[in-house]
DNA sequence: TTGAAAGCGGTACCAT
DNA sequence: ATGGTACCGCTTTCAA
């Protein structure tokens, strides 16, 4: 039979331009010869691969991986792969990787990589290859991006501490180079602000990573700065238990001492001792509005660049409670 | 310039044929031009397409999330990008998954979901793609494999337990239909034996799932069962954790009453209440040798299938004490 | 060591 | 509504 025919009865999209029984003559075949349409031959002709990379700095971080989790499903189900691509510093740049999945000829890229200044957003706008960072905003907004309400949660997490009679509040900052450390440290700035605090510089620590080790060293800074203070807000969960490692150290007591609040409720923090009260950030809808949002833009659907701004959910657990009489 | 003459200088491999003055100009131009190579076009002609494709149950899961990132470190590192599929139960069964990776010409696969028999691996047997399957075994052994030592692990956590005078030791299993369920209970019962115990068959109950709640329901069913016990051996962390809540609910305490002993060291358990004594196993390198093997397989340097077992590692924290010498 | 030619397996465009 | 044809951009085989 003759290619194009074929070609055409098995593109759902294109079927209608051919008749019925042709149709259904050409599906049986295919069935009856287990032809599988090569989608290689496909992409060297369209210039379309159906496929799409997301570049992550790490698979295992409990971030990350929902939100790749989301996506996923979302590109399958309409008939994209997802290639996962993780940066090896020592080895490859973030913007090499670009490169390689520009070459694969991916339809579009999803950038999860964290870092506030890298080209790699350059290198896919020079080649028109539509984008959408998850995670992480930019301040241009030159590309779309879905990310947390910082500010918004930081004004949860803010107006809990308040509404418990916190007066004294300090902020365990993330790295100023990610997007998250420094959106949400202004979200803390703002937050206090609005409620009619003014913090200072020295009610504010930056952790050197976001990590356990890394909290718990800031922590340990934090406190012997403002020993008066009855509360932290951190930047994320890691951070928040890091600090209970520092308050172990020093024999404070979480939250009779000090009360203690993260960001982002990853999994298991509310079986830790105590029970962490968080901001709970959904990453697997985020993920999957990255999706809809990249596949918009491949498929032409629109043509601007929306910022989608998901909302946080406070999360009370046993870390936070009211500061004690005392003093 | 001449088309061969230039693919042949920009693959390492085939560039000694080819005199060196060429090679450097052919190089200064292609980085003039910024040429970058169409990887669609070289698999259409050449069959190979330097990806593969991985299968997992859930891309968040603690347990796949490192094995997805050591295999994607070893492939990228020899040229390979990888596509991870994660099969919606509700709408693509893992075999459609397989047809459709086959039909983007993986060059290789890895399965690691769990189920004990689906027909995944006979898709691919039938089709001859290369397969390794991890955190899984077959009966059969007709695929090579990547399994921790689950024998070894439970030999390792009954080890423990006997020496800390326990001798009522329970088993909560995970869901048999699951490799690595069905895996740890045999291995828990070998363990056993070999200490001279033999385990009835009312002290080990099955959870419905690996999770926590499953791990809570059973953990209950058991305990009620068995209330002389002094200590479990948990399938996975997530049942451990579950053992936990049913204590809690029965004002039983974890370790004065039960000591219990997880299995997988997932991230996190060091810091819940007690911090669980665990039987550590290194799913990141896991999928470094997954890598490892595909890629030799992919490239012929072995016709062989080798089973790779990798070695657990005993972990004690404080939810494992001598028993009680009360009664 | 280099050049020439022939496709890989589809899809897009044009003709009918 | 269907058939014909060119061609996507590279690799491979064969010839020079």
């Amino acid at each position: 039979m003759h290619p194009s025919t074929v070609s055409r009865a098995l593109d759902p999209a294109r079927r209608g331009r051919i008749g019925e029984p042709v149709v259904r003559r050409i599906l049986e075949a295919a069935e009856r010869l287990g032809y599988r349409p090569d989608t290689v031959a496909a992409s060297l002709r369209s210039g379309r691969s159906n496929m799409v990379g997301i570049i992550v700095p790490d698979i295992a971080n409990p971030v990350f991986s929902p939100i790749i989790g989301g996506l996923e499903d979302v590109l399958s189900a309409r008939g994209y792969a997802l290639i996962v691509a993780d940066p090896q510093p020592q080895r490859t740049g973030a913007d090499d990787i670009v490169q390689r999945l520009v070459a694969r000829r991916v339809d579009g890229l999803v950038l999860a990589n964290v870092a506030l200044k890298d080209n790699s957003i350059e290198r896919c706008l020079s080649w028109k290859v539509p984008v959408v960072l998850v995670n992480r905003a930019e301040a241009e907004a030159r590309v779309p991006s879905v990310v947390s309400d910082d500010v918004a949660g930081m004004r949860l997490a803010v107006a809990h501490l308040l509404e418990l009679g916190h007066r004294h509040i300090l902020h365990l900052a993330g790295p100023q180079m990610l997007s998250t450390g420094s959106l949400r440290r202004r979200g803390f700035v703002e937050a206090m602000h609005e409620a009619g605090f003014t913090p200072a510089d020295n009610d504010i620590e930056e952790a050197e990573a976001f990590t356990r080790e890394a909290g718990r060293a800031a922590a340990l800074r934090l406190l012997a700065r403002q020993p008066e203070a009855t509360a932290i807000v951190a930047a994320n969960d890691l951070l928040a238990l890091g600090i209970y490692e520092a308050l172990r150290e020093t024999g404070r007591r979480c939250p009779e001492d000090l009360s203690v609040i993260g960001h982002n409720d990853m999994p298991l923090v509310d079986l830790v001792d105590p029970p962490l009260s968080t901001i709970r950030i959904s990453h697997r809808e985020m993920g999957e509005q990255t999706g809809q949002l990249l596949l918009d833009l491949i498929e032409g659907v629109r043509g601007d660049a929306p910022y989608v701004v998901t909302a946080p959910l406070l999360v009370v657990r046993r870390s936070t409670q009211p500061p004690r009489i005392s003093r």
